[in-house]
DNA sequence: TTGAAAGCGCTAACAG
DNA sequence: CTGTTAGCGCTTTCAA
């Protein structure tokens, strides 16, 4: 059956497919009867005019895209929420990509989107993550910029001057290790996170800066790298509690591992937080469904995709757009943190 | 900047636009001395084609797109990666759309995708859980499906005939309620849901059922409804644990509602499983992240996804395809239900 | 208010 | 092997 166009509609109205267009569009006023008996044809048929050649034609698409890791790890989906709802809100259909964390299938994903013309990428997670992210890689989307408004939430891409939305992880780092500092732990260990990754590697700085301020550091043994998930975070942990002198305080890279903490202390029978305390980062929604629930910190994560959207808007509108704009986390003190063990 | 296109590399090749086209799809054999000067000036240029105007006139986008109602609810991104992966094997692009659950913005993206001319559009959640969807809300899926293959996950529309995949709940809720029976527990609760939900009616339904056969009864005041959060599961489950005789075995509507009643339990005082045994659904992530692991029915929900896009496939290629595929759920035995108390 | 005609960027006959 | 030409379905001058 063959696809009902502007044409069948202009003939069977007995127009021209200029008027059609113009009540399609509300281009240019149409007499009232006109008007009519056209959206009567356009109902009966329930013709839907091709999005493919108004675009084609009017060059823009009214589209844009959001390039994640894995929506799996409800870090993720939390961005894409707040990105969606601010698109809505601008006009935008919001498309979202998985890459799978395979850098190969955000390659791709850049291509076709520059393909099929959208009007704007998010970029988080992934390549740009990376402390030493290939060039080529990098290129690609330093290239892709050129075209069309693209934002790196949470991570960057050296010397690119890409526009960027995040958080600022080190204070968030920092703030977990103070809050364990000011309960009287002194013997503190930090799990989880790749050394490679930006997101890993300033968590860390922040962590050692703020245990030098207080004449602690940061044991050798006691920084243990993995991955994000829960496994990692109880292997890790089981790992620290086999040494004969184990920490009172554990400060996670995010919440998975802080979860796989908790698994991994309550299976050694410890108790939370009377024997040891946990701290997580970015407050998901598991944060408040484990028990004990978990200290940890927050990042605005609805935000931060919102801001990405309002800045593509911007730039695609000549509005004045900021390069750069960081949100300060905060911690947030629920169960799994409590005083060090005889500290009364 | 003009966009640069197709004729600018005609030009400048010294070619026609015909030979690019060639040496951009392969279609016919181009020397190998052109189809090199070609490349080379492409790549000079970056010069990526216009995928608008190709689909235009090929009718066809190579993109398929999936409607889910809530991507922060685990449930869904494990669908969609399934799909995703299966999509990329295909050769489709891969796009998400999330609805919110609001039934309007539904309406919205179908219309949408409709506009953008995708092959295929994945539905799950949102309206087609209802037992009495609208019957202008199930029209529009059908009218949409009348224009491209629409399968629908987990959901079905009255008398409409669309291609569907989904888990056999009733036979899963069966398998949920038979293990607690046999673990001899007596007094049993389902909690969870909504009742307007298929979902959730088949699992009530599937529950009271396999009660039946074993001369017990679902009593009504120990079938609370709510919705599928960690919050509701809470919540009624404090509620039935102030009953003056509560139940040994809750069933929940999903995992979430399954971690509410484990934290309800455990914030009274109560020992899962010895003296309350709960049950959730889903397998998801969260089920070996809480403390004891749930006991819950997996649902093979990648499997799903892959199947929907696999369907949309063999619709396009004129390849047999079933109208509707059931998957059969697996009960999942872990650490959250145990022998009723008193069994020895 | 309305219509004729040009053209968005690309592919696909049809001829050479 | 290569080029000419006619559209894909829509919007947009320009005239009427």
């Amino acid at each position: 059956m063959k696809n009902i166009t502007i044409y069948d509609i202009a003939k069977e109205a007995d127009v021209s497919v200029t008027t059609v267009s113009r009540v399609l569009n509300g281009t240019a006023p149409v007499k009232a009867s006109t008007k009519e008996a056209v959206l009567r044809v356009i109902e009966k048929h329930k013709f839907q005019p091709n999005a493919l050649a108004r675009s084609l034609i009017k060059k823009e698409t009214g589209t844009i895209a959001m390039i994640v890791p894995d929506i799996t790890n409800p870090f993720f989906p939390e961005v894409f929420w707040g990105s969606e709802n601010e698109a809505r809100e601008k006009g935008y259909t919001f498309f979202l990509c998985n890459s799978a964390g395979e850098y190969g299938r955000e390659s791709e994903y850049l291509s076709i989107l520059r393909e099929k013309r959208v009007e704007g990428i998010i970029f988080v997670g992934g390549r740009i993550n990376l402390a030493n992210c290939p060039s080529a890689l990098a290129q690609e989307v330093v290239d892709t910029a050129k075209g069309m408004p693209v934002v790196l939430v949470n991570g960057h891409l050296a010397k690119s001057q890409l526009h960027r939305v995040y958080t600022d992880e080190a204070a968030g780092a920092a703030l977990a290790a103070q809050h364990v500092i000011d309960l009287g732990h002194r013997e503190i260990a930090f799990i989880g996170g790749m050394e490679e990754l930006t997101t890993t590697i300033q968590k860390v700085k922040a962590v050692k800066q703020k245990l030098e301020q207080h004449g602690l550091s940061l044991r050798k043994d006691r920084l243990l790298y993995g991955e994000f998930s829960i496994a990692a975070g109880r292997e890790l942990t089981a790992k620290l509690l086999d040494q004969a002198d184990r920490p009172t305080a554990v400060i996670c890279v995010n919440d998975f591992t802080a979860i796989g903490a908790i698994k991994a202390a309550t299976e050694r029978g410890l108790r939370i937080p009377d024997d040891i305390s946990i701290v997580g980062f970015d407050d998901s929604p598991l944060s408040t469904a484990v028990i004990p629930e978990l200290t940890t910190v927050t990042q605005n994560t609805n935000e931060l995709g919102r801001l990405a959207v309002e800045r593509i808007y911007q730039i695609n509108n000549g509005l004045p757009a900021k390069r750069s704009t960081v949100l300060q986390p905060k911690l947030i003190v629920r169960q799994s943190t409590g005083p060090a063990p005889g500290t009364t």
